[in-house]
DNA sequence: CTGCTCGTGTCAGCTTTCTGACACGAATCA
DNA sequence: TGATTCGTGTCAGAAAGCTGACACGAGCAG
């Protein structure tokens, strides 16, 4: 009805809804972060360095799907503002270990008790079940599309 | 174990996958039409416009995920390219439906093609039990996010 | 050892997208 | 009727992100 042959249909795509998805996730994240001054990428290379301290910039910027120039540059702005470290020179290769500063840590446990609190609202009504079995899904997702390029 | 007590973690969050899956499957629609010279908003906007012609500005947006300020400039791009139409005076009030042209028609039916492959390359190895299980568990991850704002 | 490839940090410039603001028309309500 | 609220299109400026490019160090093949 709303598919006249060959395109895509925008009302079944599990594309356009998995897009929809995240970006409902962010902007659900955003509102929750600017109270506290930070932005989505903010909070995520702040919890990157908590889980996984000493990470470079190019494994940040990874982690945080962004290219390792735009990571750069936030991590300047957070190390001027004295939540992250990097030493002023690499102890191997070029390679700068990144940590979080104390001030960097509590600046993190707000934020993370308000972006806990939207996971939590977004997973309500699904049963455990459910949960497990939409993770399963996007990784079999990702694991698909990172296959065949 | 990778968990300290009050953290999100990475490995078992659901919103990270859901970002990663959204970023992995932008990445692979941008590879796709990078040779056509079409961006993925540049896309959605066309594909959106074959589905359901008339579309505003502003419900081009919401529909795009992006602003309509954002909208506004890629329509002024595609309305200079001969891709898209809008009449110079809105026939009621301020609103100026959009219309796909022959040859943004053109246009879109390749890009349509590429990108439908990646759809069905992202869908590979899932039964159809487990599309309509992943289809409505994201919809309800996107309605309980929306219910408590 | 030499040459090559790869990953990294960083600089520069550009593109995309966003926020803020304004005027306007439609719809609603007192 | 008049006032208010809402959605819209659009302009301007700022912020965020990307691509391209460079030099450097590590690792491996020859």
């Amino acid at each position: 009805m709303s598919q006249d042959g060959v395109g895509v249909d925008l009302e079944t795509s599990l594309g356009y809804l998995l897009k929809e998805a995240s970006s409902t996730l962010r902007a659900a994240m955003e509102e929750v972060l600017r109270p506290l001054g930070m932005s989505v990428t903010h909070y995520s290379c702040l919890e990157l360095l908590a889980q996984r301290p000493g990470l470079s910039n190019s494994e940040l910027a990874r982690g945080a799907f962004v290219t390792r120039q735009t990571m750069n540059v936030l991590l300047q702005t957070l190390e001027r503002e004295g939540h992250v470290t990097r030493p002023a020179e690499a102890p191997v290769g070029k390679v700068l270990p990144t940590r979080l500063t104390p001030r960097g840590r509590r600046k993190l446990e707000k934020a993370t008790a308000a972006v806990r609190s939207v996971e939590i609202r977004m997973l309500a009504g699904m049963t455990e079940t459910e949960r497990s079995g939409a993770f399963r899904i996007l990784q079999s997702m990702i694991h698909s599309l990172r296959d065949g390029s």
